[in-house]
DNA sequence: GTTCCACCGGAAACGGGGGACC
DNA sequence: GGTCCCCCGTTTCCGGTGGAAC
């Protein structure tokens, strides 16, 4: 029944974008200047998880790239990239310009002047999740780096502007933003109707299922493109040649699940220590958590260390602090009430 | 009104791991 | 092999905040 598993990957950029036509062309317009062989303005994506942004911002440059032969794009995700280091490496690896910096003892500085080195055509570098920078001082270097362009996409703007060098803050003030706003159960059904098309066997799912599945993800097309790759997958192994109803149901609490589970997946050992003692509480207080913590592991880490992870498995969406100060406790986004 | 205390998070220091250089 | 340098995860220190107790 699966016809092509890629169109079903989180990660794939499709041929046509389905109901972002004004963002599309707000970002090519912030874009245009690249055609004339000139750097453009930074753009700003602003909107919440799974309303397109990456993918709009990717299928955008790589139109750029089909129709301007000289411009070079990279693509940066600031989550696993957080540091200005990975950073400007991952940008020079978007050069070809890696050979001879080493990870381990090449200063970032030598990476900085390798970047603001360059003077080659038009570079568009798309970074992503660019709210999860731990040092923002990165983007002050490459905006003040002749020939480079930014697209920054975050989920909210106050959080972005927060971090933010004042100097960079009053430069990006009359900078393109683009907002994206949560998608209807219609647009969610066409995005998942594209997919099929393109990934599924003919009539493999009806139009009554893909608005059950656009329903159930409440505006959110990865959660949307999730279920329907998990209720394709079970139908697969069985040998079914279409999605019945029963299927999509099961597979709508199962594909919230395996994201979880893949943020699960990412955490370290004493992160999930964290999360594990959360799970048993239905609430629990920091002073408490951290005492329960030390009992259970042989090699505690700090208080400090343990705010860290704690803010870590907040911004993974598991765990939810709710509260201030003495007041504060932690419980599981699961049980959010 | 004042003091105490739990909690948060920024900044600086520290130390481990790893590569370059001699 | 020894030394130097770098990044990065962690620790230490500490000031700020606001509710509780007096």
């Amino acid at each position: 029944m699966i016809l092509d598993a890629r169109v079903l990957d989180p990660e794939f950029v499709p041929r046509e974008v389905v109901h972002r036509d004004s963002e599309v062309d707000a970002l090519s317009n912030a874009l245009s200047p690249v055609t004339d062989g000139e750097p453009a303005d930074t753009a700003l994506l602003f909107g919440p998880s799974g309303t397109g942004k990456t993918c709009l911002a990717r299928y955008t440059v790589g139109q750029l790239r089909e129709t301007v032969i000289d411009v070079r794009t990279q693509y940066v995700n600031c989550w696993q990239n957080y540091s200005r280091y990975r950073v400007l490496y991952s940008i020079l690896e978007g050069l070809d310009r890696t050979i001879d910096i080493h990870r381990q003892s090449t200063p970032t500085d030598v990476l900085l002047e390798r970047v603001q080195a360059y003077d080659g055509p038009p570079f568009v570098v798309v970074l992503d999740e660019v709210d999860q920078l731990e040092d923002t001082g990165v983007l002050y270097d490459l905006y003040r780096t002749h020939g480079v362009s930014m697209v920054l996409v975050a989920n909210r703007e106050e959080d972005l502007f927060a971090g933010l060098d004042d100097r960079l803050v009053s430069r990006l003030h009359g900078s393109q933003r683009v907002r994206f706003e949560k998608y209807g159960v219609d647009e969610l059904a066409a995005i998942l109707r594209a997919r099929v098309i393109r990934g599924l066997t003919e009539d493999a799912v009806d139009d009554a299922n893909l608005r059950y599945i656009a329903d159930a993800a409440a505006g959110d097309a990865r959660i949307a493109i999730s279920t329907l790759r998990t209720a394709a997958r079970v139908a697969d192994r069985q040998g079914m040649d279409s999605l019945p109803e029963s299927v999509i149901v099961d597979a709508v609490p199962e594909a919230r699940e395996e994201i979880q589970r893949k943020n699960l997946d990412q955490l370290k050992p004493h992160q999930k220590v964290l999360y594990e003692i959360i799970e048993e509480h239905e609430t629990i207080a920091p002073g408490t958590l951290y005492e329960r913590y030390r009992e259970q592991v042989a090699d505690p880490r700090s208080d400090r260390t343990l705010r860290t992870y704690l803010n870590k498995l907040a911004t993974y969406d598991l765990v939810v602090p709710e509260g201030e100060n003495r007041g504060r406790i932690y419980r599981l986004a699961s049980q959010e009430s």
